[in-house]
DNA sequence: GCCATGCTTCGACGGGGCCCGAAACGTCCG
DNA sequence: CGGACGTTTCGGGCCCCGTCGAAGCATGGC
């Protein structure tokens, strides 16, 4: 009896298959905030060489989970929609399930859920806390800084123009995965995330993207953020 | 302790190996029914030796995607949950669905399609009436029962209150897969289902997770929604 | 007790997939 | 036009994983 087989679902392996493998799954995670990244960052993001990564972005490509959009000599990958999103999200809601072993790992997991780097700009709470706080205090309006944002930036020594200039999007919101809330990412969430690390505000630590606040930092956002400016002139927009 | 990876983002990538496998994705959609299946009944679904199912069925039990209950010399395997179900649902909605060759799948697919259980609850385009049903006679509003969806539960034999009190969403729409739009889903879902299953109003049939209308059913239905109370001995709110 | 039945473990075999370095291809820039 | 850079293709090495038959444990019936 050959396998005679009964009404067919959707085959569901081949899809999972494109995400099993830890090199492709960290790729697509990469992806999850929305942007469109290079090959040659997710390579690097992935930990893989550039002809790994190729080869497994070629294969999710024709497995319709990416997209691609070539510009230049560059080639950025995005997820292919958000029903592809929703997969890898609810998959990451099965996937936590055996919680945390060690005390070591909870601690580490702790600290990424609070502050670290998504790809070159922060995220977790901190990085959700952020752009509430821009957004609250009317320094960022949309993907516009306002004129009051711009002095508040550049008390940070953030060159705000510069970012706008790169080549990237200037400040789109990056979706973050632990808290599921927006966080500022593009050209802006990396300046003032550069910033941020210069001050000293905020220091990586041994966890690979985790970061930090520094007594120092605590304080300096606290007065940034608290109206009362540390110079003279208070902005009355 | 060599090779401790540091605290990694929810690792999707094991669990999408477990479903990655074309014999443990037969087993785990024979599941999505929500009756538990001896081990050798899911090896004969699945066309692999009672060896082979065994070893994945292992495998998908320490990876908590799989419940297992022993009864006498059989072992009854299971959904380890709601959330596992959904995610086979969602990967279902990527995965291409490949076209129907023979004219005996071709009426199995109809039958899926217009009635099947979800996990444990109605879907197909019956769910999907269900719910617009439900909805369009101002029985649910949004995830909560009204007053007059109380009284047309309490004839089928649903306890709401029960429902209410499980600890898994009570009454969320879940995407189908088929009609692209959602039917009832949850506890609830799982309650109403339930009931219409006891009542005689829908049966399984041989095709694993398709359900039919009775005559007794349709009828059933019909006098419920109809406002018109059924005969003899209903009291009248 | 003893055998039948359901399921799991063991050992061995085969195939597919992941990885990298090197080289080819394309594009931008001086 | 030539050199630098990003990306893909090619070739080869390696390991993991799925598969089965046969033997080992359980359980239930008689």
């Amino acid at each position: 009896m050959a396998a005679e087989h009964v009404a067919r679902d959707a085959d569901i392996a081949p899809v999972a298959a494109l995400i099993a493998d830890p090199t492709r799954a960290a790729i697509l995670t990469a992806l999850l905030g929305g942007r469109a990244l290079a090959a040659g960052e997710l390579a690097r993001l992935a930990g893989v060489s550039a002809a790994t990564a190729s080869a497994h972005l070629s294969r999710l490509l024709d497995g319709g989970l990416v997209d691609v959009v070539r510009q230049g000599r560059h080639r950025y990958y995005r997820l292919a929609g958000h029903e592809v999103a929703e997969v890898l999200e609810v998959l990451a809601r099965v996937g936590t399930r055996p919680p945390v072993r060690s005390l070591r790992q909870s601690r580490q997991a702790r600290l990424l859920e609070e502050a670290r780097t998504c790809y070159d700009h922060l995220a977790g709470r901190a990085g959700v806390g952020l752009l509430d706080q821009l957004r609250a205090g009317g320094h960022l309006d949309g993907e516009e800084v306002t004129p009051a944002g711009e002095r508040l930036l550049a008390r940070l020594g953030v060159d705000v123009t510069a970012a706008r200039r790169a080549r990237r999007r200037f400040a789109p919101e990056c979706l973050d995965w632990t808290e599921r809330r927006a966080h500022l990412g593009g050209a802006l969430g990396a300046a003032v995330t550069g910033a941020l690390l210069d001050l000293g505000w905020y220091v990586r630590g041994p966890v690979p993207r985790a970061v930090t606040l520094t007594d120092e930092g605590r304080g300096g956002l606290a007065a940034l953020f608290s109206g009362k400016e540390l110079t003279s002139h208070t902005p009355v927009t």
